[in-house]
DNA sequence: AGGGGTAGGATTGTCGACAATCAAACGGTT
DNA sequence: AACCGTTTGATTGTCGACAATCCTACCCCT
């Protein structure tokens, strides 16, 4: 025995990993909300036939991130002011349980790995990287979700999270002081340490309707 | 103009139509779980041919209600007590900001169209009918979500229904008795009439936690 | 008898071609 | 000039066929 290092081999398939392409492509705005994706063109350059394109194509429409017309196409979504606030809200949703699982579970251990974001976020701000400071922050609350160890709070935070990269990067102008920011998340992350659930939910509903705020024209 | 009664003509896609059999399929048993899907069997007994019904299936395994394996084929998931469990969290996370916003909203036409469903329910069991009233318990639930108008909820939710309806179907037989019920969603409901949050929220992890102790085998 | 290798059958993965449908441009008519 | 019908080009929807892969059963060898 070569020690237990050899994971199984799972072979990932390839609807599966055009989608992710797909998945990124959308969240970087190479895909810009509204456009269609030309399936020949789109086949082309990534590789493979239209059938698999397609079967990954329905993995994305079935996520909301694409709309499909009969006949016409596949649209990449354009996110209205509504959307927005829906995203965050469903965000809330789940990221508020995942915190309530983590706080459960290790609130110690999982507050010292979110402070390592948080210290991405740092450091990105002092290099005035704006790129990386999204990334940090959307690995915040990817990591804030993982912690709960809950598959399906997972799955559907991760197609949350690509639709709110849509968001930042199509408004990325708008969002980009945002350094105070920094303190929300060290707030949350020390609420999670402190297993203290009423005030983590407050802080978590006070973060998204900032960002709502930021990333809405006309505020409900 | 003859009227405003003519909706805007939206062709439903074919795999769109696929998927909803196949998840239909599913909820009640028809394909039990760990079963491998036949493509062209399937697509056989479908009408359609196996593009699109490979197209389809993609799309329920991005819901997580297949599982993919390369070179081998789709098999309907199997739920182990953990899945049951996880199951109910998210249920619970995506059923909780649903009430919220009801609350948010108009919880006294919330209320009434609830009671009309626990009112479905009540008649089900003087008929004996447990199909009709599992039938009822999932819609009363739905309807919960829908009530929320949120979209993004509702389709994180009909996913977990789906799975949910699975586990019931697939268990029923340790699912029958479960009259009693019937208090916890009104409860349910009274407590969103009165909009009390904090009284919906622990109402409804007690209607969880009930459910998973029905639907798993040892409790964790 | 046990183990390993090998052929067979079946199923999935991929591709290219054809049919159906649609949007836009063109031309004719009033 | 405005409107309507038609044609055209392009794109999607669907299908059948071929290639690749895997599981099973069988056979041979030790």
């Amino acid at each position: 025995m070569p020690g237990n290092l050899l994971r199984p081999v799972v072979q990932e398939t390839t609807p599966s990993l055009i989608a992710r392409q797909l998945r990124r492509a959308i969240g970087d705005g190479e895909l810009a909300p509204g456009q269609q994706l030309n399936e020949m063109e789109l086949s082309r350059s990534l590789g493979v036939s239209r059938g698999p394109l397609r079967e990954a194509m329905q993995r994305l429409t079935q996520e909301g991130l694409l709309l499909s017309v009969r006949n016409r196409g596949v649209f990449v979504i354009e996110v209205t002011d509504d959307d927005v606030r829906d995203l965050y809200l469903a965000r809330n949703a789940v990221e508020r349980a995942a915190a309530a699982r983590v706080i459960a579970g290790d609130p110690e251990a999982g507050a010292d790995r979110l402070l390592e974001k948080v210290d991405e976020m740092s450091a990105a701000i002092e290099r005035g990287d704006t790129a990386a400071l999204t990334e940090a922050d959307v690995a915040f609350h990817e990591l804030l979700v993982e912690l709960s160890e809950s598959p399906r709070l997972i799955r559907m935070h991760d197609t949350l999270m690509v639709e709110t990269r849509m968001c930042m990067t199509a408004l990325e102008t708008r969002y980009a002081s945002h350094s105070f920011r920094l303190d929300e998340h060290r707030e949350i992350t020390e609420a999670i340490r402190a297993a203290d659930e009423a005030r983590v939910d407050l802080l978590l509903l006070d973060h998204m309707r900032d960002a709502v705020m930021r990333l809405t024209t006309e505020d409900a």
